[in-house]
DNA sequence: ATTCGGACGGCC
DNA sequence: GCCGTCCGAATT
């Protein structure tokens, strides 16, 4: 067989045990266009079948070899480097190398790849920006390490405040701009498509317009696949991007760098759910490139990788921060239906929300951070504020589309409802939304400009005077010159989720809305409605989220979470999750629970498999034995394994 | 003798 | 998955 006739092809194939390349003879019509990293057509157990070339050889094991069918083209879309991460995304997850590598090659867009590329100016990295790392202990440290070739792994926690120390966007192209020094490309990721949007701004500004580009399944399948061939044919160096772009082919890759790791976007919905931060950390390991997690508040999975000295802390302490950001106060949740001030009375909120509102529109905007509308659904009794209950079962009433409640058993009350603890016969929301608070707030304050912002209509910016506007999380517009003042309601319905990550999530969420927020020198403020006693209120308090997901990670630790544990949900039929049970031949220290029925559909269940971070890459691996010796010998029932799953 | 079909093994 | 092959039973 003459020279690199053979190719090995990743074939796409989605059965377990065909997970390995398979080797094809390269015919003589095809060998320019057979290139590693190329798209292929193969025949495969007589079908046609779509693949990429993982590389090139001279001979193969086999004595006979099919030929390619077709080089779809020979552009280079897998490069060897994420090859390799696929692979150990795949195998990090018990996934397949096809599943994975449909999230790292973006369809191919033939128009776009036969067309003539834009130009791409080269990122001018050259104009001084705004230093931000500086102002950290070791920021400078990374910034040479960064420019001299090296590659630092840090773990940022940025001082919440909307400015200055507390400007991320400029922290990160700061670093990207070193990384670019030295010669090499950078990789920016951040969770959404308005971060993003505003991140490429700033980018624009700092490099020049199209010296980069963005990566985002958003944008379109074109506008996609220009963008990730700008990237793998080394058009451009700088590459900002969301989930998927955390796979984006950098030759010569310096640098991921990736924004808030603890939003829930990070996590992929498709086979096999791999979490953008765990992918940047295996492509840092895989490539040996620099990383940069940064975000207002950390992860137990990041404080596990910091205590574990593979990443290095990068932030301010809690003192400093809190000399460089918003003050923040906690106001208790108490008997407010007596007071007797308008807010209070019509919006259910204590009397120093109301005070600390007025004295802060003095001097500029005030953001309300409501919590969705729909976190609970419940009604209550509008006279002693008691759960609203069925009169014929006694379980809670919800309040339905329609907009009267009904039992989720029963249907609607057939007499009118009157309340079991005062006798009272009006109802009320007690969670309610935004369109409902901002009526409320309006009457509270005649005469200020009060504005809503949810999912659904969105606000992006305000500007610096005074007015009252009121957000759920993530819709949070920013405020030109900061908000004034912020207020927490009801941070209880945050921290009351039936979630793992309830205190961690909330803890995020309120240190994001905190640095929307001016400093405390211009007078800015953050008042809590909540419970003092609360730990994640308390590191609110103090500006502590290190401290926090130390203690987080301890009680994930005794309780057998993740990240302190391996952690494996398999969901699928009950008498099937039965058979997996017993013949997952579970080594001595990985403990089994359930099967248990989900209640999702019925006879479905999931089996949850546990053990020590040690035992842990032979606990996936020997599940990843399971379905492949399944699937070879072609048992019936479909399953659904999750590692580490963000939401259990 | 020939054809049909269902099970099983392998997929380069 | 899906295809090919192998073997037994049904059909001529």
């Amino acid at each position: 067989m003459g020279e690199n006739r053979v190719a090995r092809v990743a074939v796409d194939v989605p059965l377990a045990h065909l997970d390995r390349p398979f080797d094809y003879r390269v015919p003589e019509a095809l060998v320019d266009q057979a290139v590693v990293g190329a798209r292929v057509r193969v025949r495969f157990a007589g079908r046609l079948r779509d693949g990429f070339i993982l590389e090139l050889a001279e001979t193969s094991d086999r004595a006979e070899l099919l030929s390619l069918h077709t080089v779809v083209s020979p552009e280079p879309v897998l490069t060897p480097a994420v090859a390799r991460l696929v692979r150990a995304v795949a195998d990090h997850y018990a996934g397949s190398f096809s599943d994975v590598v449909r999230l790292a090659v973006p369809p191919r867009h033939g128009l776009t790849e036969k067309a003539d590329p834009p130009a791409y100016p080269p990122a001018d990295p050259t104009q001084p920006g705004a230093t931000v790392l500086t102002g950290y202990p070791t920021g400078s440290a990374l910034l040479t390490a960064l420019r001299d070739g090296r590659s630092p792994r840090a773990a940022w926690t940025v001082a919440p405040r909307p400015d200055g120390l507390g400007d991320w966007k400029a922290g990160l192209l700061e670093a990207a701009s070193a990384t670019l020094d030295s010669g090499r490309s950078a990789l920016l990721l951040v969770p959404d498509a308005r971060d993003l949007k505003r991140l490429a701004e700033r980018a624009t500004a700092r490099f020049g317009a199209g010296s980069f580009v963005t990566l985002s399944a958003e944008s379109g399948p074109a506008a996609r696949y220009r963008a990730f061939l700008a990237a793998s044919r080394g058009l451009v160096r700088l590459v900002l991007g969301t989930r998927s772009a955390g796979f984006a082919p950098l030759p010569n890759l310096g640098l991921v760098a990736l924004w808030d790791d603890g939003d829930d976007s990070w996590a992929e919905p498709r086979a096999p759910y791999p979490h953008a931060r765990e992918v940047a950390v295996l492509r840092a390991h895989t490539s040996g490139c620099a990383l940069l997690v940064g975000a207002h508040s950390r992860t137990a999975e990041v404080q596990r990788l910091v205590e574990r000295e593979w990443l290095v802390p990068l932030g301010l302490s809690p003192a400093q921060a809190r000399g460089a950001c918003a003050v923040v106060r906690v106001a208790a949740d108490g008997e407010h239906a007596l007071d007797r001030d308008p807010l209070a009375r019509v919006a259910r909120v204590p009397h120093q929300v109301f005070e600390t509102i007025r004295s802060a529109l003095a001097i500029g905007p005030v953001l309300i951070a409501v919590p969705r509308a729909g976190y609970h659904p419940v009604v209550a009794c509008a006279g002693c504020r008691d759960i609203a209950t069925c009169p014929t079962c006694s379980q809670p009433l919800v309040d339905t589309a329609g907009g009267r409640p009904a039992c989720r058993w029963c249907g609607p009350p057939l007499q009118p409802w009157s309340c079991s603890t005062c006798g009272g016969h009006r109802l009320r929301t007690p969670v309610a939304g935004v369109t409902r608070t901002t009526e409320e707030f309006g009457k509270a304050f005649p005469g200020t400009r009060v504005v809503g912002s949810s999912a659904e209509t969105p606000i992006e910016v305000v500007d610096d005077r005074p007015a009252i506007v009121l957000a759920t999380p993530g819709a949070e517009p920013i405020a030109r010159f900061g908000y004034a003042a912020a207020v927490l309601l009801d941070t209880g319905a945050l921290l009351r989720r039936p979630d793992l990550r309830a205190s961690e999530e909330a803890l995020r969420r309120w240190l994001a809305v905190t640095a929307l927020v001016r400093p405390a020198d211009e007078g800015g403020t953050v008042l809590v409605v909540g419970e003092a006693s609360e730990r994640s209120l308390q590191a609110l308090v103090r500006l502590d989220p290190v401290g926090f997901a130390g203690r987080e990670l301890v009680e994930r630790s005794e309780a057998g979470f993740p990240p302190a544990a391996k952690l494996v949900t398999i969901e699928g039929e009950l008498p099937v999750l039965d058979e997996v049970r017993v013949s997952l031949a579970l080594p001595s220290g990985v403990e089994a629970q359930g099967p248990f029925a989900t209640g999702s559909s019925e006879g479905l269940g999931r089996l949850t498999v546990r053990c020590s971070l040690a035992q842990g890459a032979a606990l996936v691996s020997a599940i990843r034995t399971l379905l492949a010796t399944r699937a070879a010998a072609k048992v019936e029932g479909p399953l659904r394994v999750r590692v580490d799953p963000q939401v259990i």
